[in-house]
RNA sequence: UCCGGGAUAGGCUAGUUCGGUCCAGACUGUAGGACUGUGGAUCCUACGACCCCGGUUCAAAUCCGGGUCCCGGACCCA
């Protein structure tokens, strides 16, 4: 015999899951839907070209592609490009701003993790039309409210602006291109920061984390020695030796700033002026409430080009308090992976859910429409990662199931099969949810599964009490039992009690 | 691709340290019976497993080598 095996990194979901996500998929969806957003539903497939339109080529081996009609086709990895093309190719026939939204699975090649699967649902909003910071906040508070609803409160929420960087970045001259590797740089450290920051919080070093020590400190090295061999002097007191595997320990604390100062000269060395690499870094770290962060950052940013989008923020920010939404943090070094961002950009994590711990990413992305061939189109939107959602909602409170059945009817003896099949047709037009016994079993264990299956009744039907036009009516939950005449039964159940039982004779 | 850990009946597992006491034990499940018109109980019976290939050995679930798959983590995360 063949085995089959489940696809790598894809999963089954049994009645018992599937009821779980029907749960949160409901409030996800009525929570959209309270804030005006529809939803629309795109193929899971797409042209590759579209899907790596503004990733180039090296985003093929995250992708699963195939050839069809000598069209390279891509299952998509996410929803908000298909939705930007469902837009430019003009179906589209709403009035402005348009709020949509969407649920759906998505595929990526990747290699299988907790939280992370190569079959995985989005759920996401695209908020289309408008720009203004109102729009952004939103979104964002489209985010909160969702996990509030669900039931997940211990999140963390951190709202930053992309165009800052990118204001520096022009600023000193760097074309798109070279903006998007700097600003993936600084997503790496900022990463790096928050993942030595979790393992300080540990007594001991793990064997994850010791790899992840050395995977970072061999990395390091060899940029610094080739930095070296191009002629950059010296790191000083932040170059890496040999010797460093000795104390794995202490690089906890000082792998963040070696690694900044590695980019550092790094970046000089390309020809960034000094000065903009510094503000980066700077800007970089700064996070915290709002109180504190935005007069540092003011201070900082004095002068420059990126007032403009540091008052977006502080703007968004404003909206977010209108809307309720006052637990977040501020955190300018926020970049996201995706290139496209153009202004605001936020992420919610769920701490409890560990290494893949981000729920949901979003932000402004004022020119995807436009470079899809629309017209230019004001945008910000953002996907959950909807597996995730009901992993977080699982890890903090279980979901109850819906009773399979309300009635199982039963039967002594085979003879009375088409009496229960007409029965249950009948109870089921009056709404009640019926199964009906189709396996022979004797009484004994037909009552044994309409218990097992946790149904609220069981109708028993005998010679003896159809003869009267009666059928014997049993309460699973009580255990009270009372022969019922026909033409009442739906009636007594959904009074929802049993009559007082009848005296035996 | 790299680094850790793992794989024993349909499900969950004991046994692996230190080879023999294990033709592998428990619980659950399924089927039947005790009980031919009344259920989550109890008892009895039956069914059912050491991931694959090779090696060491008188002897391998256990040790060694290779492989497959699973679970974590890194990279990546558009």
């Amino acid at each position: 015999m063949v085995e089959f095996s489940l696809p790598r990194g894809t999963m089954d979901f049994l009645p018992e899951e599937m009821a779980q996500r029907r749960y949160v998929e409901d409030i996800v969806r009525k929570t959209f839907e309270s804030f005006g957003f529809q939803e629309v539903q795109t193929p899971i497939f797409e042209e590759f070209a579209l899907l790596a339109a503004r990733s180039g080529e090296e985003i093929r081996e995250g992708m699963f592609t195939f050839m069809a009609d000598e069209v390279e086709y891509a299952l998509r990895p996410e929803i908000t490009a298909a939705v930007c093309r469902m837009i430019v190719t003009g179906k589209i026939d709403l009035p402005k701003p348009y709020k949509v939204y969407y649920l759906g699975p998505c595929f990526r090649y990747e290699e299988p993790q907790a939280g992370r699967y190569r079959q995985f649902w989005q759920a996401g909003i695209e908020l289309m039309g408008s720009q203004s910071p109102m729009a952004d906040a939103e979104v964002i508070c489209v985010g909160a409210k969702t996990l509030e609803n669900v039931g997940i409160t211990l999140y963390r929420l951190k709202v930053g602006n992309i165009g800052i960087f990118r204001g520096i970045l022009e600023d000193a001259g760097l074309d798109l291109e070279n903006q998007n590797r700097i600003i993936g740089n600084i997503d790496g450290i900022m990463s790096t920061r928050e993942k030595c920051a979790l393992i300080a919080e540990k007594s001991e070093l793990e064997i994850d984390d010791k790899t992840y020590i050395k995977t970072y400190l061999s990395m390091l090295y060899d940029l610094q020695m080739s930095l070296i061999s191009e002629g950059v002097e010296s790191f000083g007191k932040y170059e890496i030796l040999p010797s460093a595997l000795e104390n794995l320990a202490s690089w906890v604390e000082k792998m963040p700033i070696v690694m900044e100062q590695t980019y550092r000269a790094a970046w000089v060395a390309e020809g960034v002026p000094e000065k903009t690499v510094d503000l980066l870094l700077e800007v970089s770290k700064v996070c915290g409430p709002r109180s504190e962060v935005m007069p540092t950052a003011q201070t900082l940013l004095k002068g420059s080009a990126v007032e403009q989008s540091l008052q977006e923020l502080d703007e968004v920010l404003t909206y977010l308090e209108a809307y309720g939404v006052s637990n977040y943090e501020v955190v300018l070094g926020v970049a996201r992976g995706l290139d496209y961002y153009t202004g605001t950009v936020f992420e919610f994590d769920v701490p409890l859910l560990g290494a893949q711990k981000q729920v949901c990413g979003g932000g402004r992305y004022d020119r995807l429409v436009e470079e899809f061939g629309g017209l230019p189109t004001p945008a910000t939107g953002y996907a959950f990662g909807f597996d995730r959602i009901v992993l977080s909602r699982l890890l903090i409170k279980d979901i109850p199931t819906p009773r399979k059945v309300d009635v199982f009817i039963a039967v002594v003896n085979e003879s009375l099969d088409q009496n229960a099949v007409r029965i249950s047709q009948d109870l089921r037009e009056r709404g009640f949810k019926v199964e009906t016994e189709m396996t022979q079993r004797d009484l004994k264990g037909q009552l044994g599964y309409a218990s097992e299956i946790r149904a609220k009744y069981c109708v028993i039907l005998g010679p003896k009490e159809l003869k009267e036009g009666k059928v014997m009516l049993k309460n699973l939950e009580t255990e009270e039992q009372a022969p019922v005449l026909l033409e009442e039964l739906a009636e007594v159940m959904k009074e929802g009690n049993v009559p007082e039982n009848e005296p035996e004779n």
